[in-house]
RNA sequence: GGAGGAGUUCCCGAGUGGCCAAAGGGGGCAGACUGUAAAUCUGUUGCGUUAGCUUCGGUGGUUCGAAUCCACCCUCCUCCA
């Protein structure tokens, strides 16, 4: 199957400028694309994993990809899916961010020499010249056309700063870019940017004359429409002090039985052949197809210790016996007991498993702590320095975190 | 530049002097039921063990008492130029 087919097959596709040319190039692996990340966090979220897959696929089919870190446009701050602005963040922010990414990608795609490259917009976006920018890219676009696009249309009624609407010609003068400087003919990126993108080929039209192309990919969002990646939300990152492992492998893992297939279609490099057969799962069985989804994506993420981990830690917790060793879990010192003991509600704060001991209070009182598998009801239940050594004490908050905290 | 309007807790939104830590909904968390699923039902949802403390865009003021009244400031929206 080509590369092009498979995408199709696996449901990533949203919209292409020209299906023909893009099956053709890609197949040959001709094309030298970009997708571009904003930098607004210093991780990258679930969110951003499908199109770093696609990154990877495309790449595997022999194709270029150069990921381009917004340290230029988050400057600026992209209005699409937003009905407020975006928070202004500071040169050093944005750079620290940009840093966190390259890092992040670097486990995920090749990089070097004739393979993936990397490169921020800064470089060129923030020595633009105000008046030279304007004559230059300026009179290509129109603004009645702009004000067209979706993604501004939502902004009329609440209200649009300069400042954002001029992020799809910041988007777009990228691509005007990379196409003379890289020779990249076509970007990628999540079906929200469409509008930005084809601006980018409209430019590269007028001003050079030339075609350029670009394909958007589906949002990854749950049965209900929701975009998933988020817990409560918080997003969930892939830097492992932001999301522990555990909790990645628990997010997927704990997926809604409607969704579970398409993820599985979607992120993971499973055959399709054995995708396939998948499908037929029903019922329970579809908790199978859950742990291969998370455990599969935690070793893309994490590698494969960490994946084996997590796996061992959840089927520990949840399937009974088994090794307890990776079970999350607090080191406390000497310092966090107050005359020899710590109560319940201040061993659930340290542990995070409670924002504020009112909070824990409430936990305890509405029974869903339990510690070495007695519910504690009484939110004035001490431990003492004791029965915090060794193995220490296995929390459990409502069904299923589970944290161990020990001395 | 002028005229109006708005800013409330995680979000939406009610509240126009004390009964307001603030209705209602959403979301979250927990309990029951289950398959670590969904749906449903129940409880809960600023911090603190209590006393109490901090919160309604900001700063001051009036008052025994302010989310609510006054002054100034900030931000946003609508209409006019």
């Amino acid at each position: 199957m080509t590369c092009y087919e498979e995408l199709k097959a696996r449901g990533l596709i949203a919209q292409v400028t020209n299906e023909d040319e893009i099956r053709e190039m890609i197949n040959a692996g001709k094309a030298t694309f970009y997708i571009g990340y904003d930098c607004t966090a210093d991780s990258l979220t679930a969110g951003h994993f499908v199109t770093l897959t696609l990154m990877k696929r495309l790449q595997q089919a022999g194709n270029k990809p150069i990921a381009l870190i917004g340290g230029g446009t988050t400057t600026i701050g992209d209005p699409s899916g937003r009905t407020d602005m975006r928070k202004m963040l500071t040169r050093e922010d944005i750079d620290h961010n940009a840093e966190c990414f390259k890092r992040q990608m670097e486990r995920f795609i090749e990089f070097g020499e004739g393979k993936a490259k990397m490169l921020n917009n800064a470089d060129w976006l923030l020595n633009l010249n105000y008046v030279e920018l304007l004559r230059e890219v300026g009179a290509c676009f129109s603004v009645n056309n702009m004000l067209r696009a979706e993604c501004y249309k939502q902004r009329m009624e609440k209200g649009l700063s300069f400042l954002e609407f001029n992020y799809m010609i910041m988007q777009s003068y990228d691509f005007y870019h990379l196409f003379q400087t890289h020779g990249c003919n076509m970007q990628f990126g999540g079906n929200d940017q469409w509008s930005n993108m084809l601006g980018g080929t409209e430019l590269i039209r007028r001003k050079l004359g030339k075609d350029a192309h670009c394909m958007t990919i589906n949002l990854l969002t749950d049965s209900q429409g929701n975009k998933m990646g988020k817990t409560a939300g918080n997003a969930v990152w892939l830097d492992p002090n932001k999301t522990s492992p555990y909790d990645f492998y628990q997010y997927w893992r704990n997926i809604e039985d409607a969704d579970v297939m398409k993820c599985v279609r979607w992120l993971t490099f499973l055959p399709l052949e054995q995708i396939d057969e998948m499908d037929q799962w029903t019922g329970s069985q579809l908790n199978q197809a859950k742990e291969i989804l998370a455990w599969e994506l935690t070793n893309m993420v994490h590698g494969t210790e960490e994946a084996d981990k997590a796996q061992n830690a959840a089927r520990a917790l949840f399937m009974g016996g088994g090794d307890m060793s990776d079970v999350p879990s607090t080191t406390l010192n000497e310092g966090d007991l107050t005359g020899g003991s710590i109560g319940i509600l201040d061993l659930m704060v340290q542990c995070k498993l409670a924002p504020s001991k009112k909070e824990a209070r409430r936990l305890v009182e509405q029974g869903g702590v339990t510690v070495n598998d007695e519910k504690v009801s009484d939110p004035n239940t001490a431990y003492t320095a004791d029965q915090l050594a060794g193995d220490g004490l296995m929390i459990r908050k409502g069904k299923k975190v589970f944290h161990k905290a020990a001395m």
